[in-house]
DNA sequence: TTGTAGGCGTTATCAA
DNA sequence: TTGATAACGCCTACAA
C-alpha cells in the first residue's frame, strides 16, 4: 500500500487538500463537521503528513540539534549526559524535538551540514570538543543560532558560550590539597590550548606559587582513563616526592588512581587524587573520588534558555556566561 | 545574502537547471567545458544541493538511524558506545551516514515518526531497551528494513536480531564461580522478562542444579549502579552465607561491589563479584571487575552488515544471530 | 468556511 | 550534450 498524501486524504473526504492542511495547522478555522469528516479519512488512511514537504514551503522543524564528538574510551563523553539531558527537558517545554550529531569524520559531517542547509535544524548546542570554523560558518549562512556549552570563548566574544569556573574550581581544589596538608603537588592535565586548560594550569601555578610551595609539575597526557594511566607511570619514578595529583578531568583520575594501585601505592595515604568534573561514575571508583563538580544540569539549562532567547530575537544580557563549581570531598584525598 | 538555489546557479552559469543537477549527479553526461563553467559559479555563490528537495523528488537519504534509549546514569549504555561505533564504521563503507535517535518521551518520538514518515531514514539499527511495536509499525509502513541489536527475538523470527549468547555466557561465569571454589551464589538481576533476563537466570539455575548445590537466591533491582547498591544492601543481611554474587551486568556489579565495600566487605576475599557485559570501566575498578564480556564491535559489525543485506535486498541466511561471549577474569573474583 | 493557483528546490522524462 | 516540462507533498496568498 502506498503511503497516502494529502491528496489521497481530500480526495476521500470530498474537500480540498486545503482544508485538509487546515485540517492539520489551523482546525480552529475550519467547521466542526468538515474537521470530523477529515480526521475520520487521515485515520482511515493512517496518513501522516510529509516533514520535508512543509518544510521545504519554509515551515520550521522544530528541532535542535546536538554537536558531540566521541572521545576514546566514550561515545559520548560521560561528562556530558546530564547535560544534553536537561537542555533537551528545557527545549521540551516548547515543544522543540532534539537530535544528536556525533562529529566523527568527513562523512558525518556531511551529515550536519545537508541537515543544516537543509532547514532541518531550528538551534544548535555545540558542545565543548566540536567547535570548528566551517561548522560555524554553515550555520551562519543558515542563519541557524547556536551556542556553545563546556568551554569558553575570550576572543570571540560575540558567540554564547557556557562553560564552568575552571580558575576558581581549581583555586578550590588546590587550596583544599594544600590546607589539608599536601605540599608536592602534581597536575595532570591533557594537551592542547583551550581556555579550560589554561585556566586550571594557571590557577595550579598561582595556588602553588601564592603558598610559598617549591614543587611545581605538569604532566600532559591524553584525556582517557588509558591517558592517566600512562600519566601515573611517569608519576609512579616520582613516588617518594609526590603527595598529591590534581587531575584536569575524573576520566584522567580514574587512570591515575587505578596505576598507581597497580604499582602498589595507597590512596590517598601515599598519594593523594583529586579529579574535576564529577562524572556518574566518580563516586563508585575505590577509593571514591574527591574532585570539583561542574553544574552540568544546570549548564545544560542555561544553554537551552539562552539558545531559545536567539531563537526567539530576545536580548541576552552576557555571552559569556560562567558556572561555579563545587568540591565534593570523597576519599581519594 | 539569500541561500543560493539551483535556479541562481543555471542562470549564472549560463545553462538550463537540469544541466545543473547533472553536473551534481551524473557529471559524466555533460561536457568538460560545461561542467567547468558550472562547478565555477557553485563555487561563487557557495552553492550546495539542498537535501530535503532531492528526498522530495525520491531519492535515498543515505542515512541510517540508530535508536538508542537512556538509562539512569548514563546518557547512552555504556554498553552500545563500541557497538554504534563500529556498526557505523561498517556503513561508512556504503556512504551510509548515521545519526541516533534518543527514545526519551513521545516529543523525540515524534522526531524518529517524521524523520521515517519523510524519506530521510533508508535502515535503521534497534537497540535493546527501545523496541515497540508502534516504531516498527512505523518502519514497516515505510518500507525501512531494521536490524535489532542486544535482545534476541524469539517469537518474531522474522526480525533480524544480534545478540550475545546469554545462556552460554553465563553458564560459563557460574562454571567458573564453582570450579574455583564458591558454594553459595547469588544472582542479581534487573526487573522483567526479556530474553536475556531469562536466559542468564536459566543458566545460573541449571549451573547451581547440575553442581548440586543447595544455595541459591536471586535478587531482583534496577539496572543501574544505584540498583547494584540497593542489591548489595540486601545482600549485606546474608553476609554469612553467601561466597560470591553473579550480577547480570557490569553497571549492577560496579553498584554492588561499592555498597559492600562501603559496608567493610572485602572484595573478593569475602564475597567474590562476576559482572556481565566488559563495559569500558571494568577493569578500572577496585578491585577490576571478572566479567563476561559481549562482543560489542562484533555486534555492531554484524548489525551493520545485516543491515546493508536488508538494504539490498540479499539473503540473509539466519535471523536470529547469536555471537559468542568471553570471560575475562580479573581481581574482583 | 472553503477552494484555486502557484511555488518551495530538486530531478525524471522526454524531446531536441 | 542540453533543455523544457511536470512532478514530489505541502502550504501561502488570494479569491469565492
Amino acid at each position: 500500500m502506498k503511503k497516502p498524501t494529502i491528496k489521497i486524504i481530500a480526495k476521500d473526504a470530498g474537500v480540498s487538500e486545503m482544508t485538509v492542511s487546515r485540517v492539520i495547522n489551523n482546525p480552529e478555522l475550519v467547521s466542526e463537521a468538515t474537521v470530523k469528516k477529515v480526521l475520520k479519512s487521515m485515520e482511515k488512511y493512517n496518513y501522516k503528513p510529509k516533514m520535508i514537504a512543509k518544510i521545504l514551503k519554509g515551515r520550521k522543524s522544530k528541532t535542535v540539534g546536538f554537536l558531540i564528538s566521541s572521545r576514546q574510551e566514550f561515545y559520548i563523553s560521560p561528562f556530558y549526559g546530564e547535560c544534553i539531558r536537561s537542555a533537551a527537558t528545557a527545549l521540551k517545554d516548547f515543544s522543540l524535538r532534539t537530535l544528536s550529531f556525533n562529529l566523527l569524520d568527513t562523512l558525518s559531517k556531511s551529515l550536519f551540514v545537508d541537515y543544516a542547509n537543509s532547514g532541518l535544524l531550528d538551534g544548535m548546542i555545540i558542545f565543548e570538543g566540536t567547535f570548528q570554523e566551517d561548522i560555524t560558518e554553515v550555520l551562519r549562512v543558515n542563519n541557524i543560532p547556536f551556542v556553545y556549552v563546556g568551554e569558553t570563548f575570550q576572543e570571540n566574544s560575540d558567540i554564547v558560550s557556557i562553560s564552568s569556573d575552571s580558575y576558581e574550581g581549581a583555586r578550590k581544589g588546590m587550596k583544599y590539597l594544600i590546607n589539608t596538608g599536601s605540599k608536592n603537588i602534581c597536575f595532570v592535565t591533557g594537551t592542547g590550548s583551550k581556555p579550560s586548560y589554561i585556566h586550571r594550569k594557571q590557577a595550579y601555578l598561582d595556588a602553588i606559587s601564592e603558598a610559598n610551595l617549591e614543587y611545581q609539575n605538569v604532566i600532559e597526557t591524553e584525556r582517557s582513563m588509558m591517558g592517566g594511566m600512562l600519566a601515573a607511570e611517569k608519576l609512579i619514578k616520582q613516588k617518594e616526592e609526590i603527595n598529591a595529583v590534581f587531575c584536569f578531568c575524573d576520566v584522567i583520575a580514574i587512570g591515575v588512581i587505578k596505576r598507581l594501585q597497580e604499582r602498589g601505592v595507597t590512596i590517598p595515604k601515599e598519594i593523594r587524587v583529586l579529579g574535576f568534573d564529577n562524572i556518574p561514575f566518580a563516586k563508585y571508583t575505590t577509593p571514591a573520588l574527591t574532585t570539583i563538580a561542574q553544574d552540568t544540569e544546570k549548564m545544560g539549562m542555561i544553554a537551552a534558555n539562552s539558545l531559545l532567547k536567539l531563537m526567539f530575537n530576545e536580548p541576552l544580557e552576557n555571552t559569556n556566561i560562567i558556572v561555579p563549581t563545587e568540591l565534593i570531598i570523597r576519599e581519594s584525598t
